[in-house]
DNA sequence: CACTATAGCGAACGAACGTTCGGCCGCTAT
DNA sequence: ATAGCGGCCGAACGTTCGTTCGCTATAGTG
């Protein structure tokens, strides 16, 4: 678009690339995102876009990164202050359930919809996209362990299948405000996760 | 392939066909189900494909009917004659836990990834999904319902939250066992299933 | 035994796919 | 001032997409 371009321009441009394409990839799939579509939606021309990632798969590649440095700052970051254990796993949930109902996409949660759609694919994409879900299943599962170990979950509590029952509030909810468009799919959750936790949850970093 | 051709007989190949879409929709995405894959596939031509459908999006729509009949085969009918209530609600667990260890089609439930892959593209394929997915929804929350009037659910047991939470523990289950390879999922899926139920939940029609 | 209906094939269509290549043009550095 | 670097474009590539249009050959009907 702007006439002018030098470093700090294209940089702009490749984030700009990046931001749409997370964008698009939320809801027409990772793969079906083209490099055509998104150089029409950007003004560009197709090789201009593909210039500077090269191939389509290492496009989809720094999509998943931008994507997940997006996740990562809207959940993670805003509740990162709180002490460790279950003060922090219930802000995070309620982080958590903030960002699908007010998603950063309009596909809604990017990673909810790529492990769906790469889960049986393999390839550098599904490393990358398993790799991060992993990445944050640790982290909240160290959260739940310190939660257990204070004495603030009931002792026996098994860390791991707590981070699997609260996953699946998740991805229902995910489901209920997308697919069924269920208005109540937001207090279901937070009210699930409540119970799971012992504490009050709500939709708010 | 076979050189003779008759009414029997193209009744046979549409069924081959739908079985076959469904099983390559499981695996790349309805939308990325394509007629020169599928004919290549069945060793027939794109246009002998085609023909018995018109379109790809006809197509899709009776793939999508025939992934519904075979759920409802797989998961509903063998546990379709417990009495109804609790019984049948953590029968209809079981047999859905064990078809998501133990999927009709290479890609793991049909529907878990139609729902999140149309879950944001209107139009015929989405509204079609949606039926199914409330048909179904409406038949747990209906055993659910009944077994809180029979008191084998504690008073005050919201059905439909009950329903949200098991949905979300198969949800879990799928991407436990699709992306994450977790061999525990299935055990996990059941520990959760009986919590909410109060009785054992065995991956088993 | 001819007659009709139809399942499926083969070829072709325009459009869109990802990718490559050469050149323009504005920035940066000499 | 000028040389060089690099972001981006325009055009074209071979392939595959969904779809259409005759055609053949076979199965059921009189």
């Amino acid at each position: 678009m702007s006439p002018r371009s030098s470093l700090a321009e294209a940089a702009r441009t490749r984030s700009a690339i990046l931001a749409r394409g997370a964008a698009v990839a939320s809801v027409e799939g990772l793969a079906g995102l083209t490099i055509g579509r998104l150089a029409a939606d950007l003004g560009m021309s197709k090789s201009g876009l593909l210039g500077p990632f090269g191939s389509k798969e290492s496009l989809q590649l720094q999509v998943v990164e931008a994507a997940a440095d997006v996740f990562w700052r809207e959940i993670w970051e805003p509740v990162a202050d709180r002490p460790a254990g279950l003060a922090r796993l219930a802000a995070v949930c309620g982080s958590w359930v903030r960002y699908l109902a007010d998603p950063a996409f309009p596909g809604g949660c990017f990673f909810v919809a790529a492990a769906s759609e790469f889960d049986d694919r393999p390839g550098p994409v599904r490393d990358l996209v398993l790799g991060y879900a992993e990445r944050w299943h640790r982290e909240l599962r160290e959260q739940a362990r310190r939660a257990v170990a204070d004495g603030d979950l009931p002792a026996g509590t098994d860390p791991e299948q707590l981070v699997f029952e609260l996953t699946g509030l998740v991805l229902a909810l995910h489901q209920a405000l997308r697919l069924r468009h269920d208005p109540d799919g937001v207090s279901r959750a937070c009210r699930g996760m409540a119970r799971l936790l012992g504490v009050p949850v709500q939709p708010t970093a």
